[in-house]
DNA sequence: TTAGGGTTAG
């Protein structure tokens, strides 16, 4: 039985028994389950619609073979639609080879019955049998049409989907304003969004509105995932509120452009607005808002959204439940990820991972591995995406031979081939250690390019140890991939400047000038009672500013006191030493964190969140007034958690 | 009786 089909087949018990009794036959045969007891006993009613409504709703394959035998058996003349039925029916229940059967066999095939087999290879992916179907139909309806645009368009092949769309155009003699109807028009928007043509997404636009059936949710979906994708989130949003007809699909995509496009608390206004409408999110809605939650680190608005998925019931196995784990690791809150994930019953290889992943973000290298290793004695096989969670973990907490060692067992005991991520991960890891010999012999062995992200692990290795010779080789390949990218210049610019070698950051600086490149710049935030607080370097204008810089002062005074020294080393610019110290003293995360100080309790934990790693001195500085202020501070930068506490550091100075 | 839109982890 379908448990979760349990409440319907009990509230057909009754039915079932009053159409039991009134057959004089047999009962039903051992093989029918109770879940079909309803189905048996309709087809013997000879009630047969009735029976595939209810086949269809259980999407039952022993329903499908009761109906199958009973219109076989039957000696009368059977209608062509309930034929049709039984094939649709075998469809859904994925029993392509038997629905053929019923095909090929029957007496009179219409296009219905052609339309509906052509669907059900459309949804198994198998576009070459739905097209030779589609091409044998003798005379084509608007779903055969339908039906073949949406399966081209659903499997990656835009083009002909629009050159069908096209053709039926022309085959169909009726113009535009005939042949074009919600189906093929949002299907056909689809396949313009996929290939990005805002033309042709425009063209369907006014046919849609030429036609009238522009008063459907998914046309508007559709329509509007064309313009955020095509056009711009602007006209998205035109569409998306000018539709009279929205559901939760076309809420959950709204919120999700706004998240893709980087606009997170637009998404999450518009996610009050559908509360505040009745709208009821589904799981896709959960995952959107939380995931935006987790890019903003505000846990006060994801633990509501937990909190409201608790109150109306959410599967704690579901994806929803993941992003859940991911949002409360993101907000630094790890306790309460590690806690989700022990309520998990079958925690899926996604929850593993992201756990893995956020443990070692946080500062917990050695328990990241504790949850590999019961993740492998759980029998589940970790994916490329787990193992750069691992490699992580390793190379944040400088593990380096436990990490070569799960880098090696990748390709000899998984049998998966390494990806480029992974071998940013372990070029990271060994190169902070200042392995280098050992970085130039595996990228040496390398099948692919080196990207990106291993340049950049690897000039960051080159930083910690100036290590000048490779941080050039580094940042050249760095800056022939991404020219534009800032934060290379800026990197190598301290390398440099570490070292002393003031003519060669000012080099640097006259390129950027030169090329137009402008440094992205970090700024820092912090939630408190709810509201976001955001902070830029020597940023005057918050209202409490004249408090912040004055605690900035007095803590400056006090950290040099117990030994603290400004390292001059993260300032770009060739200024004068007292000028280097001011400009660092009013880094955007010493604001956001003086200001933590100020606006909560004594005792409160202070969390920051930054867009750009967390400088040096700002990491010292942080160590000191975590233990002035008798406060835990905790900073997400970029690329990890930091927790500050009595003076020292979770990532023990190893980032 | 048959057809269309949104998806989680680094």
């Amino acid at each position: 039985m379908i448990s979760g089909c349990r409440p319907q087949a009990q509230n057909l018990t009754c039915l079932t028994r009053a159409l039991l009794a009134t057959t004089p036959t047999s009962p039903p045969p051992s093989f029918v389950l109770e879940a079909n007891i309803d189905v048996y006993a309709l087809c013997r009613q000879r009630r047969f619609h009735e029976a595939f409504d209810r086949g269809l709703h259980l999407r039952s394959l022993d329903a499908a073979r009761c109906l199958h035998s009973h219109l076989v058996s039957s000696h009368s003349n059977i209608p062509t639609t309930l034929f049709n039925r039984l094939i649709d029916l075998y469809c859904k229940c994925g029993r392509l080879p038997d629905a053929y059967r019923v095909f090929s066999e029957m007496p009179h095939k219409d296009t219905c019955s052609f339309n509906t087999l052509m669907a059900g290879y459309s949804a198994v992916g198998n576009i070459a049998e739905a097209r030779r179907l589609f091409d044998e139909i003798p005379v084509r309806d608007h779903f055969s049409w339908s039906s073949i645009i949406a399966c081209y368009t659903r499997h990656g092949s835009p083009f002909e989907s629009l050159d069908l769309y096209r053709r039926m155009h022309q085959e169909m003699r009726g113009g535009f304003l005939n042949c074009s109807n919600k189906f093929t028009a949002s299907s056909a928007l689809a396949a313009s969004t996929a290939i990005l043509s805002y033309r042709h997404g425009r063209e369907i636009h006014c046919h849609i509105v030429r036609a009238g059936f522009e008063s459907d949710a998914v046309v508007w979906s559709a329509l509007a995932d064309m313009y955020s994708k095509c056009g711009s989130i602007k006209h998205a949003r035109q569409v998306f509120d000018l539709s009279s007809d929205r559901d939760v699909v076309s809420w959950t995509a709204m919120i999700g452009r706004y998240c893709d496009a980087g606009m997170r608390k637009e998404g999450l206004k518009l996610f009050s607005r559908m509360m505040q409408m009745g709208v009821l999110p589904n799981d896709f809605t959960y995952a959107c808002v939380l995931d935006a939650c987790s890019e903003l680190a505000a846990e006060g608005l994801g633990r509501q959204v937990h909190n409201h998925m608790i109150r109306v019931g959410f599967d704690p196995s579901s994806f929803a439940a993941s992003t859940i784990l991911h949002m409360y690791s993101k907000c630094g809150n790890i306790e309460k990820a590690k806690l989700i994930f022990e309520r998990m019953p079958l925690p899926d290889l996604v929850s593993w991972t992201s756990l893995i992943s956020g443990l070692a973000q946080n500062g917990h290298p050695t328990e990241a591995l504790h949850y590999y290793e019961l993740l492998l004695e759980s029998g589940m096989k970790p994916d490329h995406v787990t193992f750069v969670g691992v490699l992580s973990a390793c190379a944040h907490g400088g593990l380096i031979d436990k990490g070569l060692a799960i880098f090696h067992s990748i390709k000899e005991k998984f049998k998966l081939k390494h990806t480029s991520d992974q071998y940013s991960c372990i070029v990271d890891l060994l190169s902070r250690a200042g392995r280098f010999q050992e970085v130039e012999e595996i990228i040496n062995e390398m099948t692919m390019k080196p990207d990106k992200f291993l340049w950049a692990s690897l000039l960051g290795g080159c930083r910690i140890h100036k290590n000048i010779n490779m941080a050039k080789q580094a940042a050249e390949a760095l800056l022939e991939i991404e020219p534009e990218n800032a934060a290379t210049y800026v990197t190598f610019a301290n390398i440099y400047a570490s070292a002393g070698m003031w003519d060669e950051v000012e080099l640097i600086r006259q390129t950027m000038d030169h090329k137009g490149v402008v440094k992205k710049p970090g700024s820092s935030w912090i939630e408190i009672r709810g509201k976001v607080h955001m902070f830029l370097v020597g940023d005057a204008s918050h209202p409490d500013a004249k408090k912040i810089y004055a605690l900035l002062e007095k803590l400056q005074i006090k950290m040099k006191e117990l030994g603290y020294v400004p390292d001059m080393n993260y300032v770009l610019h060739d200024v004068d030493e007292e000028q280097k110290e001011h400009t660092l003293s009013y880094h955007s995360e010493k604001l956001a964190v003086a200001f933590g100080i100020i606006a909560t309790p004594s005792g409160t934990i202070i969390k920051v969140f930054k867009n750009l790693r967390i400088c040096g001195d700002c990491h010292t500085a942080f160590k000191f007034i975590s233990r002035i202020m008798e406060r835990m501070i905790i900073v997400r930068d970029s690329n990890r958690f930091h927790k500050f506490r009595y003076g020292i550091c979770t990532c023990g100075d190893y980032w």
